[in-house]
DNA sequence: TTGAGATTGTTCGGGTACGAATAATATACA
DNA sequence: TGTATATTATTCGTACCCGAACAATCTCAA
């Protein structure tokens, strides 16, 4: 906390530089923090959970949701892991490097990749997301319990709007 | 949003692979949100307003850091970005190549760096940021007026748990 | 005043991150 | 049957991103 400045000292030289222009200060305080929240967040995943496994947020992101999900498809996982089909092209290759994920072609479309974990990657999993779990309530310990889902929901809000063709 | 899974499909799928295991589904749900929120809210301001002028996210992010409170030292622009100082020095050197902010040494402090922008740069985020704003009142949209400053607040929160010692 | 310790920005190495171009495969229609 | 069109994953080029190691500079006590 030390040296940054707070919300109040930061509206109010924004207002000063931008005294002759029209402007939604919510808006933009909602996405300002939206993205400091995220950033701080998961700096504190990585560092807290991640770092032990070697693991970068975006690899654990991908091996969760073929966790879920596999055999899943390449632009599957891409989409919900919130990435370009390039950026995961990247990181499965350092997942199979890791040995916790493999690649396979689709036997009916040669054109589609099949995503599944090994063994090594469903045991890190097990270990993993529990661990993760437990920091996740952690961080949240500060948000009233009585506004969780609120907050859940409003969120699924910001993104239904860039879902919008 | 083709091919994507819904929340109640993805949550049905994660209790049946973690059945054995003791989850708070609503943490997990805030920080699963919060992460596609930001994504998303991201790749769209990149898209529409950023894309136009070659600049990246941090990259603007950086440059709006530096014209409010410019001149400035590095640490703070880091610190107030949410990005490291290494990724920092990258980013200032693109910058300086673009000619919209200079770096110079402080004469206090022969450690410190000091930032400031150029006059393209000040024209730049003059013309840059009512844009910006335009399109953060469209993100914010569809989270109802009267939950706004809400939202802000519960994800103030969030940052401020990460912000403890 | 000198030297140990702290602070600051940069460099380095490895891993994301994207859009655009590409190659491989599938589909549709003539 | 063949050929234009569409869909898929990868490659390419460039930029971001971090922690760790580093060199430069400052501070402060002995």
């Amino acid at each position: 906390m030390t040296g940054s400045y707070t919300l109040v000292e930061t509206e109010a030289r924004v207002s000063h530089r931008l005294s002759h222009m029209t402007l939604d200060f919510e808006a933009m305080a909602v996405t300002h923090n939206l993205f400091r929240a995220a950033s701080a967040v998961r700096n504190h995943l990585e560092r807290n959970v991640l770092s032990e496994s070697g693991l970068s947020w975006t690899a654990f992101l991908v091996l969760w949701v073929t966790w879920i999900w596999e055999p899943v498809e390449t632009r599957v996982v891409a989409l919900e892991s919130g990435i370009s089909k390039a950026t995961l092209t990247g990181v499965l290759s350092t997942l199979e490097k890791l040995e916790y994920a493999v690649r396979t072609r689709s036997p009916d479309d040669g054109r589609r990749v099949l995503v599944t974990l090994t063994d090594k990657g469903r045991d890190l999993m097990e270990d993993l997301f529990p661990a993760f779990n437990l920091q996740e309530v952690d961080l949240v310990s500060h948000v009233p319990v009585e506004s969780r889902t609120e907050l859940a929901t409003m969120l699924r809000q910001l993104i239904s709007y860039t879902e919008e063709a």
